[in-house]
DNA sequence: ATTATTTACGCAAACGATTGCGTAAAATGT
DNA sequence: ACATTTTACGCAATCGTTTGCGTAAATAAT
């Protein structure tokens, strides 16, 4: 019906014969403005239902009261608890929160970031993608001024922000564990070979074999990318071949594939078979047979990684200090 | 090290003794500059590492090129796979797509969408929270002007776009599959009364109870809002008093829920009760025994409302035509 | 050769807000 | 009664773009 324009402060002005200043600064509770012309002003403005227009103002003052994180895929229970906890401290400190997903596709990434340069976010929280190097450029060639602080998969050098859960020691405490149930032959379903995670899980799953004077064998070892395709060759290959008496992946998706592929299996191996995984799935402890999970607590990755953004982004002082932050993870759904 | 600004428009236009507005049409390549200049700039341009601002650009040019999503929860998979077929779409026409959630908080989603308009994005997709009435109110006061279609659980008026899934067809085939199996004490757990979804799932559990010729009993209808601590409430009065042999579950949450909740009985009726919910979560069909699943074209809908949306952004036109589309469901993992 | 047109650029006004500075009138000080 | 400060407001610049209009020089038309 009314195709209404939003309301500016001109129109206020015009219709209260004041200037565009004068309302500017009722509305803004300006101690140079008297009582009466402010309440004339306000009540007026809410009245008329005045929003500021927030790309004007975020161009007069040079940020934007955002903050963007960009995930893998928003679906991935362990990042949706990660936004969770970055919304939690950052709607509290005022700051809005928008999420992009990648889809692990590193072109896609590359745009976002640079999207959210150019839109001019107060700060990014980001998992790069597999390709860090083509990642790092971008971020070098946005001219600097946005803060980030990394989570999850994280560059290796120290001149950033980055928050990450003690990666080694879960994959050291789940080969560990089963070992303890009587495996020997335990395939590490592992990530995209090369990123920091990917690294660090390897380490704690060979540390343990070796600590149990069981010998590291490559074969057992298969790199996925996200594709579900090379997972489930990965797998089918280690079954036809080698047959091995457990699983070890390495993320939620590899997780429940390797499930999958075991439940497939004719019995008694089906049964006999035992898993444990990197999970944050709310509804993994439903599976029979169980699904042993390393939870990563990825809420407070999610609270400490806002925070520290919000640091630096508020404080104006030079003296950058980079922090990082490791945390534990748990092993859960055992037996 | 060097903490270079991003270069501007003025910063290229010093260096190379060319007015602003030389300059910008330039990098837009405007015929109305010779094309000697233009290498010169546009090479220039991209030496420097030159990206415009997209806060100054959305303030002249009164539109952002990116929509905004507004989901419940995004590691929920309907809504997930959602959001991914309107990335699909909007990708391709050239648009970001930027994610909120509301944790089915009206006061969130309120928040959101104030901010969302604020920042002039150039459309917006909602599935509005349980609080219908309040966001309407807010919806009007934002100043028209920004295009919206509802997915999911939808207004009642015709005066808007929608695009949902058969509710009540879904919800009839499920609940007949169930009377189908022997089952007659079925048990709805539907989402918080009053919303689209739920009264339209209701219809349909409700319609096929009455054409197998039984009576719809009100004591095994409960609603549940979003809290967890409602559903488990409601199913232990449920199995308490009135035993149901199966359960038709109206969301994801409330289908692991009913899940857990019969898992945990004794035998034999642990494995007699019969479950289907609505769930899209890839992982359901892992379940043993099974989960019945209503699942719906999650990814459909979202393309579709990202087409409907940008069609009404893109068309000027005021003739609007409201469009309400309603994809089928399908009922899967059935034994 | 004179006029008409095109080419290639610069000036300045927008977009909607904030803010430094200037200045009348009112209030205060002496 | 006169100087000084305070109060309450308006003017205009600014943030980084885009774009309508004006205009000198170059080219084309007659």
């Amino acid at each position: 019906m009314d195709q209404e324009r939003p309301v500016k402060l001109s129109d206020i002005s015009k219709a209260l014969n004041l200037s565009v200043s004068t309302v500017s600064r009722a509305l803004n509770d300006s101690h140079e403005i008297g009582e009466e012309t402010k309440r004339i002003v306000q009540s007026y403005a809410s009245k008329v239902n005045y929003r500021p227009n927030l790309i004007a103002q975020s161009l007069k003052e040079m940020n934007t009261r955002y903050i963007a994180i960009i995930v893998p895929e928003i679906s991935n229970s362990f990042f949706a608890e990660i936004v969770n906890g970055v919304e939690f401290v950052a709607n509290n400190q005022g700051y809005h929160v928008v999420i992009y997903q990648t889809h692990d596709s590193t072109e896609r990434e590359i745009n976002i970031i640079r999207d959210v340069a150019r839109r001019k976010a107060d700060g990014l929280l980001l998992s790069p993608s597999t390709n860090q190097t083509e990642v790092n450029e971008v971020m070098k060639s946005i001219g600097a001024k946005l803060p980030v602080v990394y989570f999850d998969r994280v560059p290796s050098d120290n001149y950033c922000h980055k928050v990450v859960c003690d990666n080694y020691q879960a994959a050291f405490e789940a080969t560990s564990w089963l070992i303890q149930q009587g495996k020997r032959r335990i395939a590490h379903m592992a990530g995209p070979s090369g990123i920091s995670i990917s690294i660090e899980r390897l380490a704690g799953y060979s540390a343990a074999l070796l600590h149990a004077g069981i010998s590291v064998d490559p074969n057992l070892i298969r790199y996925s990318n996200f594709l579900a395709r090379e997972a489930w060759d990965n797998l089918r290959d280690l079954e036809e071949k080698y047959q091995p008496d457990a699983y070890f992946a390495s993320s939620d998706r590899l997780s429940f594939y390797c499930y999958e592929a075991v439940q497939r299996l004719p019995e008694p191996r089906a049964s006999e078979v035992k898993i444990v995984g990197f999970t944050n799935a709310p509804f993994a402890h439903l599976l029979r047979p169980k699904l042993s999970a390393i939870v990563q607590p990825a809420f407070d990755m999610g609270k400490i990684s806002a925070e520290m953004l919000l640091n630096t982004i508020t404080k104006k002082n030079k003296d950058i200090e980079y922090g990082f932050i490791k945390l534990p993870a748990v092993l859960k759904n055992t037996e």
